[in-house]
DNA sequence: TTAACGTATGAACAGACGTGCAGACGAGCG
DNA sequence: CGCTCGTCTGCACGTCTGTTCATACGTTAA
């Protein structure tokens, strides 16, 4: 639809009415950016598996560092990260610091990029990768 | 609720059976490692961009780049990345190459984390800030 | 109190990332 | 053929990221 707007010789290659109307689909600046960062923060291999591992239940800082094999501080740090985000909180138990989920959004949009994971591993993963080379 | 493991002289303070039965959750490393890299393709706002914009119709690398603001190199280099996980898909006609979605599940992705962050912004958002500071 | 523990934080490092630049490639036109 | 256009790619640069190390904080026990 007015694809013929690109004949008119003002307009070379670029097609400013395609330009304009994708512009208005963009979500504003500010949504773009908090939108990156989730996901960001979701694009971790260690935070996510913190996210799963506490899907289930609560879990201290020491117990995700034991079944990450990374230590307690770098376990920390992403902690950190992930409560920045407020994705997880925390309840402080004498020394111990019991972490949980904090939002029920983040669970179902990693169980739905799992379920994309799976499918593209079932049918087309080697393909990808493949493709990784030859895509020119 | 089996709290009481941690008790146990033999148990210091590394719940085995919670790292166990935590461990059990988590998906197989490379399931892992997909599922971060998927969404660690999403967490740049370039790319957000490239996807939101394109969500309505197919874009040539021009276009798209007169609409990010950046150089036709620095478009060519995300959809790259885009194309090496499947998420977009090009069509050559003449010199120009047009991008188009490849995969309906990012689409419906982007748009479930678009309501977490609309969420976010409507009632914790400024909160959410300030957590980054005083998060400890 | 002193000491040990669990956790949090800051500095510093290696590695990865996003972009611009320069050049190469294929397609279309003279 | 040579030339231009649209796109792609290798390289370099500055920046960001995830981890470890050392250290500090708050809590518990002696």
């Amino acid at each position: 639809m007015g694809r013929k707007d690109a004949d008119v010789c003002e307009i070379y290659y670029v097609n400013e009415a395609h330009v304009r109307s994708a512009r208005r689909v963009l979500s504003p600046e500010r949504e773009i950016l908090s939108l990156a960062e989730i996901f960001r923060t979701l694009g971790d291999p260690t935070r996510v598996k913190i996210l799963q591992a506490l899907s289930v239940e609560e879990l201290c800082v020491c117990d995700l560092a034991k079944l990450l094999g990374i230590s307690e501080s770098a376990t920390s740090h992403q902690l950190r990260v992930l409560r920045s985000q407020k994705l997880v909180r925390f309840r402080k138990e004498g020394k111990m610091a019991f972490y949980s989920l904090d939002d029920a959004h983040i669970d179902s949009l990693m169980k739905e990029a799992l379920r994309h994971v799976r499918e593209g591993t079932d049918q087309g993963r080697e393909r990808t990768e493949r493709i990784r080379e030859s895509a020119g």
